[in-house]
DNA sequence: CCTTCTTGTGATATCGATGCCAGAAATGGA
DNA sequence: TCCATTTCTGGCATCGATATCACAAGAAGG
């Protein structure tokens, strides 16, 4: 691998004004100009990284950290952010933490030691431990969940769509439609966005004065086998709701194809809303009803609050937030209709 | 960011013993190590990643480069890749290429400046002129594809699972189940992958000595609404035959999707086997037969291959073929039962 | 007691690119 | 023609960690 030095040799010339001649930077004569791009493309010339970016403090990388990587909902997030990055000359590093905190922790540690120059976090659960850790590092990090309840008042950003609002809008649409006996597959409550999804199921109800029955409760852990689960355990009961609001897709599918498999018909048997609105969500006969995340959205936002404390040295922090919409198909069609 | 000069000069001693005690390398008396790592912890030290690459020439990264970031295939393929890189302190870098070919020379360019020490490259069509480049590069780079046929015989290590075979033995399959018209879905024959599995088609029917119809031959590019079309043209052409193979699991939900529209039973009415077994094909129902490309497994091959080359300095190419197994379900249940 | 070997430590050069400054060359204006 | 700019170029220090070498101190052995 060539050098500036030996581009220098070369031509005859001084390293420092190799270096202004390749980056265009200060002042070169277009005569030696012309002879050392000659030269550096004879010699096969590339910049190394390392060196670069010792000096400049600059990796032009930004560290993605995402729980599950066969989740297409990360997948919209990732395009998003990227459009963003590109745009900048930044590339993701993808991190696959497997939603475990010591792992996230330990990117945090690479993080400081320069492997990137920012970080999206997109964590299940972020928690005081974790946080302070972000905070003590006073490194740019974005986290792409809503921890104002955790009272952190801090200098890293936020953006979050409100999925308690979904869960809350879906809910509001099944009792406006007439349905009365709502069923409820939630995901893990020992996460923050299980307890907040939940939560919005709660109040629809409450708000309608709508009686909860516990037969049409269940949780699973956000994986279409638990959806599948939690759904033969109420066609096992003989307790079937007529409306289910499902806190993901993939669980609603998997509650989906149980019911099929009963010989269900959806939605005149039970009506199924499920969240995320993934891909998934149309590949299904009827098509799934779906409270739209947007993620590449969420991405987008991630990646451009980033950009500016990166490059603009913005230093104050904020908070994103989003409104889910409600995105209506087959499974879900209104009763009044 | 604390340095190992400062560690040196707040215990007294000489930056080579700081950086001795830290990395557990060479001499260090037991009282002094013990100081330096309670400076270390005290001034929050952490290595300078660029510092150490610039030096030891080794980032500890690996660029990964996929053309499609929705397509579930890939994150199955760096899934496997990265439990090996884990193992190893090596993390990945992402890149998604779209499957244009300058971004991929782009990455290739800063594989060379050293972003990653290897990278593993899928592409849909990778050819001349992007191998000579890895040629020239001399660096560590798996493809996962099968460039046998561009007659390479160079450095640059290939994992590939043969399409080819694949369809074809889906093919096979409905013919010994008692199938005689069968259709095919194919992907872009553009580029090579879609030349591959359609050769695998009609190889199959040509040993058993079947026509083909044109109007059971569609062309699609791989994406869900291709497969779409296909199907609806051939419904609207009244031409339908008894069963379908599709060049992957996207297009042949689509397909799927399109004969539910129209009242049509699966597999009574049409037979489909698909192709990737990615997570969709277990959505619908019924459930759609699949060819299992091991996706993870190709990921842990070449991980496994490049980490050969960057630990052991392996030289002489290495070709890994794996066989693709058929899995089958619901939608292509075989007529002699 | 002197030599040999093992430990422990520090000075120095290096990886490759870049920023800053000094000085040389070229240009322009009076 | 002379001085003041502007343009151009090279030297040197620097980013932070590490490898090599030299040397000092202590242990072991004759």
């Amino acid at each position: 691998m060539a050098t500036i030095y030996e581009i220098a040799q070369e031509v005859n010339l001084s390293p420092s004004t190799v270096s202004r001649a390749l980056r265009k930077s200060g002042y070169c004569s277009q005569k030696n100009y012309e002879k050392i791009i000659a030269a550096a493309e004879r010699l096969n010339y590339v910049p190394s990284h390392a060196a670069r970016s010792l000096k400049n403090k600059r990796t032009n990388k930004i560290l993605f950290c995402i729980p599950d990587i066969y989740n297409p909902f990360y997948f919209g997030m990732i395009k998003g952010a990227s459009d963003i990055f590109d745009a900048h000359g930044y590339y993701c590093i993808l991190c696959h933490t497997r939603g475990e905190l010591d792992m996230e922790i330990r990117m945090l540690q690479n993080l400081k030691e320069g492997y990137g120059d920012g970080m999206i976090l997109v964590s299940f659960d972020f928690n005081q431990q974790n946080i302070s850790q972000v905070n003590a590092s006073q490194l740019p990090v974005v986290l792409t969940n809503n921890y104002q309840s955790l009272g952190v008042e801090d200098h890293f950003d936020c953006v979050y769509i409100d999925t308690f609002e979904g869960i809350w809008m879906a809910c509001k649409y099944l009792i406006e439609s007439g349905y009365r006996r709502i069923g409820y597959i939630g995901g893990d409550t020992a996460i923050q966005t299980g307890r907040e999804r939940f939560s919005g199921f709660i109040k629809a109800m409450n708000e309608s004065n709508l009686a909860i029955d516990q037969r049409y409760l269940k949780e699973g852990d956000f994986s279409r086998a638990s959806g599948e689960i939690a759904m033969a355990e109420m066609i096992a009961a003989n307790a079937v709701p007529d409306a289910l609001v499902v806190a993901n897709d993939l669980m609603a599918l998997g509650a989906l194809k149980v019911c099929q498999q009963h010989q269900m018909n959806i939605p005149e048997d039970i009506a199924i809303i499920g969240m995320d609105n993934t891909d998934l969500s149309t590949c299904t006969t009827p098509e799934l009803s779906t409270i739209v995340m947007k993620e590449e959205e969420i991405g987008r936002h991630a990646a451009t609050l980033l950009m500016e404390r990166i490059l603009h040295g913005r230093t104050e922090k904020r908070t994103i937030r989003l409104t889910p919409e409600l995105c209506l198909r087959d499974s879900s069609r209104s009763l009044t209709k």
